[in-house]
RNA sequence: GGGCGCAUAGCUCAGCGGUAGAGCACUACCUUGACAUGGUAGGGGUCACAGGUUCAAUCCCUGUUGCGCCCA
């Protein structure tokens, strides 16, 4: 006997063990079966399960589990990505707490902790993906930093190298100060900020009392100010250009050039040209030949290094004894200390409050500052061109379909990709420099060797480049270095490419294209032929879940009060295409509801002796409610399934969620309990429970993707089979009905009558304790027998005592309800007001004239008949038909009773 | 500034050329033997606004407004 109700905690944990232990997740490259893989998004190592985690990973395992049922040989491949900056950090700060650093540890021994510290307690999420349900293939669990998949990284790296893809170049780049690396520009905010517009003097050379006044938001850098621009076609300026000024503080002279950057339009139309720092200066300063001192230095401290011996006094301009006290100062120290001193000199003529957009980095949160180094980049315009081209013909499909436009937006004006990171944790770069400079790139350092010797025609000593790899670079191999690319392994040439990824779209740029431009290039083939981007977890109020806001929601928490099914099953109901999913405690609670009516059908099938019948076969069933069951059952399978194939995760909960709760449980269930509480086992019984045991069976199949744990319990507490069982089972089809239009029918007039009498019962307060036969006027044959034969399940579900054909007059105070072709008559002397009985009939009337006036209307409208097509017209005269039809019989009923 | 999305019941959303729907919330009634984590019934919507196409527009097109996101 099953308790009375259903403990998600005391069952997932043992089910998942079984699971798994089982082997129940595992592919077969061996089967003969069509592969359907998923690679999942490789969790970051240091992470731990978040509601967007639950969120993705429930669709990818409703996905995986549904086509496992299906026959199909699925691969749902897990891991963990390495996370360079964010693990790097993690064990720092433990380090810290030692009283160590990474510093005085040295890198070997510092990537030995960080690995000590993985085995310890790095991947925790795994276990918590466990907590979800997921059928992922454990076995095969694969790391970035794994060998295989370094191996795989190295030799893209050569690969790409050799073919002049990947290059080292000096340029600018984002730089982290807080962490001291290089950052992509995806790894960059911009934020609007407050801050001040400064403009400063510059003296013109040669013209004492001229200056030109440049307008700048960061004056801490003009120490390394090499030129002013102004607009080539800006009068005002005209006649400085090619002049000179002295620059204040350092006493440089820098030219005026004219060069289309500067904008009349913005502050005093002239700028200051900072080459070293700033992107568009960098490039004005390629114009214009510029030399490109760098004045802040990896910590965003000013550094005098590159401009100590150009500094000169210049009276009342520049003081080189005023710079020297900059050296080392942090730049918004330097900033106060500039501003001050150029007031000092009145060189200050004004400060406008501003708002401009400052760059954050992502990570650490510090203020990105340009820098002038020499990065490892990826000429990731050339790899886009074929991820584009496979995009545009579909090899490739988006759903939703709009994202490809975003898609296409950015990879259309891609830019080089930095993939240097100044870091200990990664991929070190394979690359030694020669005492020359000289850099070979290799697979390992003998073949670096080899390169040197062959180079130089000596053995000379090379140091290895220090600098890892973006994480996101071996992320991008995912697809295929976990299938064990470059070696030619039977799963690689069974599941790549994968049928789906499914993802946020906050990762298209970082992963998604990425994985496309790595796998066209290396494997010939696109990773995925289709991507699902679903939308972000948001709280109810729909506001962007943070740990700063605390409306965040912990799915194990979740999990752990309401259960596994319910989360999932509330993510699906709520993950519609397109949309952000605006996810509550209170809404996991009333989709846990959901999991407790299921429970109990089940257990009201137990009490009634529903077991599964072997050799049932659905073709067989005689009665219309068996029938009828079957036909919704079906229709229920068909739209489940094209919900699923079109990812509509909503649409196929919606599905199960009507179909167990409102047909199966509300009628069928119902109609089935005079049939189960009959003395003896009839052939109606008997087929009556095959029936309900066969549906049941169906409703655990079609839910056990999104409730792998309440449906497999059932599953074999029922003796569906053993446990785990379940999820290999096969999706369901729909079984073939005899005749169930006639079955549907019946039943449909049969949920009618109930539903009319409950209705005008409840409307004249007839209180449910007072039952009330129903006398049927003008009724035809078969509704008379119909009635008779439903007569117990009319009875107990609309408080009926009795249903008989009216014979003889009309009772006195008696409600009339139209039903089809006939009257139903229910006296209730005493308890019904004949006035008030008469207002709702006419209220009935009223509405029936609304809807024949409509009808009317457009009947009446010669172009309607002449253009509606056909099917529409009919259908609008049947309506008219059946609305006259019930205006006469309720005007028969009004006047009876006046 | 460019692009994308959204606007339907109090809330969250579905629908999509012809009859406006669900869940929750609300109101009333019901502890009837699966389920009060339940049952029954009910109220509640000029489908953002303005034009256009059409026999017919919540749905298609154009514009406006408001909100959200992405890019610069």
């Amino acid at each position: 006997m099953l308790d009375k109700s259903f403990s998600p905690g005391e069952t997932e944990t043992s089910l998942y063990a079984l699971w798994e232990g089982c082997g129940a997740f595992a592919a077969d490259p061996s089967s003969p079966h069509r592969p359907y893989t998923i690679m999942i998004p490789p969790p970051n190592v240091t992470g731990t399960l978040h509601v967007g985690h639950a969120l993705t990973m429930t669709l990818q395992d409703t996905l995986i589990r549904w086509r496992r049922m299906q026959g199909r040989d699925v691969l749902w491949q897990p891991g963990t990505d390495h996370a360079g900056i964010a693990t790097q950090l993690v064990v720092e700060r433990m380090l810290q707490k030692e009283g160590t650093s990474r510093q005085e540890l040295g890198r070997e021994a510092f990537e030995k902790r960080v690995w000590e510290w993985k085995a310890q307690s790095g991947g925790g999420i795994t276990t918590q993906l466990r907590r979800l349900g997921s059928s992922l293939d454990w076995p095969r669990e694969r790391f970035t930093m794994d060998d295989g998949l370094s191996k795989a990284v190295r030799e893209v790296f050569v690969t790409l190298y050799r073919e002049g893809l990947i290059y080292r170049d000096r340029r600018l780049v984002n730089w982290d100060p807080a962490f001291r690396s290089a950052i992509s520009d995806l790894e960059v905010d911009n934020k609007e900020m407050r801050g001040s517009l400064w403009y400063i003097r510059y003296p013109v050379e040669g013209q004492p009392g001229r200056t030109i006044t440049v307008a700048t938001t960061r004056p801490e850098t003009m120490l390394g100010d090499m030129a002013v621009a102004v607009h080539p076609d800006d009068e005002r300026y005209a006649d400085l250009v090619g002049q000179s000024v002295i620059l204040p503080l350092t006493g440089r002279r820098i030219r005026i050039v004219a060069d289309e950057h500067s904008d009349p339009e913005k502050g005093s139309g002239a700028v200051k040209i900072t080459p070293a720092h700033d992107f568009n200066d960098f490039e004005v300063g390629r114009r214009h030949k510029l030399d490109m001192p760098s004045v802040l230095d990896a910590d965003a401290r000013i550094t005098l290094e590159e401009i100590e011996d150009e500094l000169r006094a210049e009276d009342g301009i520049a003081d080189p004894a005023f710079v020297r006290t900059l050296q080392g100062m942090p730049r918004d120290e330097a900033r106060k200390a500039i501003v001050a001193e150029l007031e000092r000199l009145e060189w200050l003529e004004k400060i406008e409050a501003h708002t401009n957009q400052v760059p954050h980095a992502e990570r650490s949160g510090a203020v990105v500052e340009p820098r002038l180094t020499t990065q490892w980049y990826c000429d990731a315009a050339t790899l886009a061109a074929p991820a584009i081209e496979a995009v545009e013909t579909g090899r490739v499909e988006f759903v939703p379909r709009q994202w490809e436009n975003t898609f296409f937006a950015w990879m259309r004006d891609i830019q080089p990709w930095c993939i240097s990171r100044q870091l200990w944790w990664g991929h070190r770069i394979p690359a030694w420099h020669g005492p020359d400079g000289h850099v070979f790139v290799a697979h390992d350092e003998a073949d670096a060797q080899t390169q040197a010797r062959a180079h130089y025609g000596r053995d000379e000593a090379l140091t290895r480049d220090e600098d890892v790899l973006d994480t996101w670079f071996s992320s991008a191999l995912w697809p295929f270095s976990t299938l064990g690319w470059p070696e030619q392994t039977p799963e690689l040439a069974r599941y790549y490419p994968t049928d789906v990824l499914v993802t946020g779209f906050d990762i298209i740029f970082f992963w998604v294209a990425r994985m496309m431009m790595m796998g066209l290039h290396f494997m010939k083939d696109v990773p995925f032929r289709k991507v699902f981007i679903h939308g972000l977890v948001r709280d109810e109020r729909g506001q962007k879940m943070s740990k700063s806001k605390g409306n965040g929601i912990d799915p194990l928490e979740m999990i752990d009060t309401y259960g596994a099914d319910a989360m999932r099953f509330t993510i699906c109901a709520l993950t519609g295409l397109g949309r952000d999913v605006k996810l509550g405690r209170r809404k996991v609670e009333e989709y846990r509801s959901f999991t407790t009516k299921l429970w109990n059908a089940a257990r009201f099938c137990e009490m009634n002796r529903v077991a599964p019948v072997a050799g049932f076969d659905p073709a067989t069933v005689k009665s219309p409610l068996g029938r009828w069951l079957l036909a919704e059952a079906g229709r229920a399978i068909t739209d489940a399934t094209a919900a699923l194939e079109a990812f509509r995760f909503d649409e196929y909960a919606a599905t199960c969620y009507r179909f167990v709760w409102n047909c199966f449980c509300d009628w069928f269930l119902e109609f089935a309990k005079p049939v189960f509480n009959a003395e003896g086992d009839s052939p109606e019984a008997t087929e009556t429970r095959a029936v309900t045991a066969h549906v049941l069976g169906l409703i655990l199949r079609l839910l056990q993707p999104v409730m792998p744990f309440i449906t497999d319990e059932l599953w074999h507490r029922f003796g569906y089979g053993p446990q785990g069982s379940l999820m290999q089972a096969a999706w369901p089809a729909p079984d073939t009905v005899t005749d169930a239009a006639q079955a549907g029918a019946e039943m449909e007039w049969l949920i009618r009558f109930i539903t009319e009498i409950r209705t005008v019962r409840a409307e004249m307060n007839v209180p449910p304790s007072r039952l009330a036969p129903v006398l049927l006027r003008d009724a035809s044959a078969q509704t008379v027998a119909r009635a008779e034969k439903w007569s117990e399940a009319i009875g107990r579900m609309a408080r009926v005592s009795e249903v008989l054909p009216l014979e003889g007059d009309m009772p006195q105070g008696a409600a009339q309800l139209v039903v089809d072709e006939a009257t139903l008559v229910l006296p209730l002397a005493g308890i019904i007001d004949i006035a008030q009985e008469r207002q709702r009939l006419e209220k009935e009337c009223g509405k029936v004239d609304g809807e024949i006036a409509k009808v009317e209307r457009k009947l009446g409208n010669a172009d309607f008949v002449a253009r509606a097509k056909p099917e529409v017209v009919e259908e609008n005269r049947e309506r008219l038909a059946a609305f006259r039809a019930e205006r006469i019989r309720l005007d028969a009923a009004l006047a009876r009773i006046s």
